[in-house]
DNA sequence: AGCACCTATGTCAACGTAGTACATTTCTGT
DNA sequence: ACAGAAATGTACTACGTTGACATAGGTGCT
């Protein structure tokens, strides 16, 4: 690399190359005012001479001071979850010449504000972020500075926000009926954290499809773990440690799937078992799942974004975003009990 | 939302509201000049009452024109492989107070320099890249004009640029001979597509690996698609269903690696394997794989970026990352004529 | 007292672009 | 031929921040 280092060219240079003003050339390279077509050529060939790029820090500045890039904020950046909506995102705002910032948290409650702020201070367009932190009131005065603030997966607390979360008790009610239908009376459910908005709906949806069927009597095979990062292996040999074992076990999110999953890998007799949320080789080792599609979660998440921009007036939309399950085996597995069981004597 | 939309406050309100000029609201913020105790308080106070947050875009304008962001430019970003590299470069920004802009070419080569265009006239920090143009030559004004180009997993073609690579051919070899040790000498290949630098890397390892053990006729067992989206479970189908088949595959990418391992799983009798990149379940599953950090792949790349921009002169550096061989059990099995097999008559 | 020096603050201009206002030229229609 | 419209070009300025420079008052030393 040279020490040397030429400057940038702005318009003005281009201008005096041009042998025009700087204003004549805005106006050629934006097409905007009227510029004859002889001018115009000298001005582009001077452009390219001098391979000038309009400096958009400027032109932003000029009009508001406000950037075309959307920060997305996450907490964990190495959870493939977040990577496809983050995907959804890109190619959702690509379509209006936007870009997306990508920021996280490490899962810090209190570190979302300090991580937002800068990227406020940034002035990013508009906002996507995954709650973590208990209260988003501190984007309340944002907001009425007119940037839009979406929220995924989950809502907002306390501030008044659009947001695109999955219809987790529909898709967890499916997957109990599905277990019902085979067979099952005993189900567990493995999940980790409990104070997440969607673990708590899932697990609401688990216990209504229950009800529904008349089961009253599951609350001992419900493990939710307090905290972050206990694991679901323990939660899955802890059920099927006890003295009336579950014969099916649902997992309510992606990270507790992969791990009840590996726990009951290789184990007999089979124990049913229902994931959330899709992954590679589910279909391969023949595990059912609640599926949903992220890409589509985070390109809702967009759409709302470009329309608040559009329009910043109107109530704030909650989209719900479909799930369903995906039936591979895994959750068809009959009960040992069952009458058409192979194991039968 | 309110159809009411107040005006942001800018350094000017504060210091009418604080009764001080622009420039001791500027210095209080900063904390670079010198002010006196009691104007910084009421600065501050001010500043907070007004909701003031320092305008990023106005701060790099006067500093050059440049922004704090650094763009990472990839072509799929469903691939998960990716989305480690984006983890790796954001944690490592970050602790600059450098934020990630990520943009997708969906891998068409032509789009590569458009996307790259249109982030230049962002005024990126700098371009972190994962070459899949032919030609990387348009970017050497730039690179003049003192914006790093780093080039990820691949060098760059025609570019003077620091890159951060993996040791593909040490990987591979290490699997070669590792499967020649259990007694293998009919070892497939599969790769795709061929023209990558990281995949004809790979060729090269494997086809020295083979000579060295004095094994000179396996071209009939490499597979390499010349086309991108040529699936990798015919290449495996094609090379099994050979007069004499081989009794040992190798993946020379993670997508080949899971879609081999598809079709290699519940054969029998059972075929070595040996992925690259590791992936989520191969530990459960048992298959051994050439493994590497490509977290740390992102931060290495985040690395020479900063490194460039502190000191821009001095001779490109490449970087190469460790790969190393995971034994899972996969690799190990030996091939059906093995003395040890348990298939012996 | 005189001087150097330091601190606390203010004024002005500039970063690169583009909108507003206005000046100049060329082209219409009567 | 001439008013008026249309086409084309120029000058100035603002966007929000900060560097360069200036100024006013205070402190310490000779």
């Amino acid at each position: 690399m040279t020490a040397e280092q030429q400057a940038r060219a702005t318009l003005a240079d281009v201008a005096r190359l041009a042998g025009v003003s700087a204003k004549t050339v805005s106006r050629a390279m934006s097409g905007d005012g009227s510029v004859s077509e002889v001018t115009r050529e000298r001005v582009m060939t001077a452009a390219k001479r001098l391979r000038f790029r309009p400096n958009t820090l400027a032109r932003n500045l000029r009009h508001g001071g406000v950037t075309n890039s959307v920060a997305f904020v996450i907490g964990d950046i190495t959870n493939p979850f977040y990577f496809n909506v983050a995907a959804g995102i890109e190619r959702e705002l690509a379509t209006k010449g936007m870009t997306m910032l990508l920021a996280t948290t490490d899962d810090a409650p209190g570190s979302e504000a300090v991580v937002v702020d800068a990227l406020l201070a940034q002035r990013v367009r508009a906002l996507i972020i995954v709650p973590i932190a208990k209260d988003q009131s501190y984007l309340e005065g944002e907001r009425q500075l007119g940037t839009p603030v979406v929220c995924v997966d989950r809502p907002a607390h306390h501030l008044v926000a659009d947001s695109v979360v999955l219809q987790n008790r529909l898709g967890i009610e499916e997957a109990v009926r599905s277990l019902i239908a085979v067979g099952h009376r005993k189900i567990g459910f493995v999940c980790s954290p409990a104070e997440l908005y969607t673990h708590q709906e899932r697990l609401l949806g688990y216990r209504s499809a229950l009800l529904e069927a008349g089961i009253t009597d599951s609350r001992r095979y419900e493990r939710l773990e307090p905290v972050l990062g206990a694991t679901a292996e323990e939660s899955v040999r802890e059920l099927l440690a006890l003295d009336d074992p579950p014969t099916a076990i649902i997992a309510g999110n992606n990270r507790a799937s992969t791990a009840a999953w590996r726990e009951l890998f290789n184990r007999s007799p089979r124990v049913a078992f229902i994931g959330f949320d899709d992954f590679e080789f589910a279909d391969t080792l023949g595990i059912s799942v609640v599926a949903y599609d992220p890409i589509e979660l985070g390109r809702e998440a967009a759409r709302l974004v470009l329309a608040r921009l559009d329009d910043p007036s109107g109530p704030p939309r909650q989209i719900e975003l479909p799930t369903h399950l995906i039936r591979r085996g895994s959750g068809e597995v009959p009960p040992p009990d069952a009458p058409d069981s192979t194991i039968a004597p």
